[in-house]
DNA sequence: CGCTGTTTTGAAGAGATTCAAGATACGTGG
DNA sequence: CCACGTATCTTGAATCTCTTCAAAACAGCG
């Protein structure tokens, strides 16, 4: 952000300390995704600078004009909503190869905040850049338009989880999303740490603190995970598949 | 659809029964927006025929190939999600003018089902087709964006409310929105029909159908709605909307 | 080491659900 | 046009899940 702002700000020009899409072990995630090498090039052209960030800075904030799509490289987010009443909703958790402020297209403004977790790393994509791509790149295009849906569907089945389950259904889905996706970037899917707070997963599952915790602490005690602080295990996966599939269920305290 | 598939399939076809976007009622609000009238030209021959369905009639079900995507021309839906136990999750409510469908472009399957909830009528747009007219018409294509940014935008607003909000400010989020949309229409912002039942309304904000009628009887007795079956009267706008936007709240039952 | 922020656990309480019954509308067929 | 059966909606009482409030345990950090 203060030394890369200082370089040449065209984005046509390539410069050293950027890392082609091509050489990202995203890329099979990303949007450069089933492009062919020719086209990974053209996308890389338009790819902004890097932009570092470090835990709880915000990468941007609601009613930014909006500028650039971001696709994380490493580390994680969180996004969020803020009501009138001053109080947030937490939309989503991002991690690396996700695309994130797809929101602002609609009004040119962030619809939301966008807060890194940890220290993390994110590709700045001029919108309007990559606009003046999809005329050249139809399958770039194609692609786009599949992670937006993407998104959509994603927003759709936590619709769901909050509108229908309760509240053990809700956190048995929360910890296999986040197996599934761990285990698609190659880290295990049984053990990985919790990047949010306790209090950022119960604000993002409609839940308090408390409840989380309570969550946690039986789980553990019915030896489906094991947890320390943010190191979780889990134990039993399948079992808290049908937990979150809604196909068992966890007495209420045994 | 039974009349029609016997027409001539092929989509540059016009035919005597297709009115043109132009002559829409709706082409203000639906993907014609804002479009040149040779443009609008273009996007008519592509669209498919219109169809016709009757209340409780399916447009889609989740896991069908995607072909379409659906311009609603008049009368409303709902769309929702089943999970495994077969229950259903109401993920919206679609009027004229709003589009149908985007949740399935990134599976290239519906992700949920679309009913009519009253006699309606729907644009069929070949998607295919319109991904070929994205390359000719530019500006089709960023309202294209917009528009799916504007339906993740509208998700993360019903994320607010299911993890976010009470009983009551969620429903008074719900009349203030369809006012909203009606008034956008042309229509009586105060005065409207509700065209969904007492079920699908709880089931959509999360929460049951005796909540729902506790709840309309409340804002009844304190004379913030007038409601006769479904017809609903909103007496007072400014504080349904105090209370859509939590700065107002009212006493749980006085 | 002591401060601060986060997490855990317990007990009391509130909001919404569930269960149950009755009221009201609606469609069908006599 | 009315009678009947079915759907939908309303209302009440009991129950439950989760929240709120409170305090203690724990971890992180200067």
């Amino acid at each position: 952000m203060i030394a890369a702002d200082t370089l040449p700000a065209t984005p046509v020009t390539a410069n050293a300390l950027k890392i082609s899409c091509a050489a990202c072990s995203m890329h099979q995630l990303c949007l450069p995704m089933g492009l062919e090498d020719a086209d990974i090039d053209r996308l890389d052209q338009i790819i902004g600078k890097r932009r570092r960030l470090e835990r709880d800075e915000p990468l941007y904030k609601m009613g930014e004009p909006f500028r650039n799509l971001y696709a994380v490289r490493f580390g994680h987010f969180k996004t969020y909503q803020i009501n009138a009443a001053g109080e947030a909703q937490i939309t989503g958790f991002q991690m690396a190869g996700e695309l994130l402020g797809m929101d602002a297209i609609s009004a040119d403004r962030h619809h939301c905040d966008a807060v890194a977790l940890e220290d993390s790393e994110v590709c700045e994509i001029p919108f309007a850049h990559l606009q003046d791509l999809f005329g050249q790149v139809p399958a770039l295009l194609r692609h786009f338009h599949r992670i937006m849906s993407q998104e959509i569907t994603r927003e759709q089945n936590v619709m769901l989880l909050l509108g229908n389950m309760r509240a053990e259904q809700r956190f048995a889905v929360f910890l296999i999303n986040l197996s599934a996706r761990y285990a698609a970037r190659g880290y295990s899917s049984t053990r990985f740490q919790l990047r949010m707070s306790r209090e950022d997963i119960g604000n993002y599952l409609g839940l308090t603190i408390e409840s989380i915790s309570r969550l946690l602490s039986r789980f553990k005690k019915l030896g489906l995970v094991q947890v320390d602080k943010r190191e979780v295990v889990l134990l039993e996966p399948a079992r808290l598949k049908a937990m979150a599939a809604g196909t068992e269920q966890c007495s209420p305290m045994a």
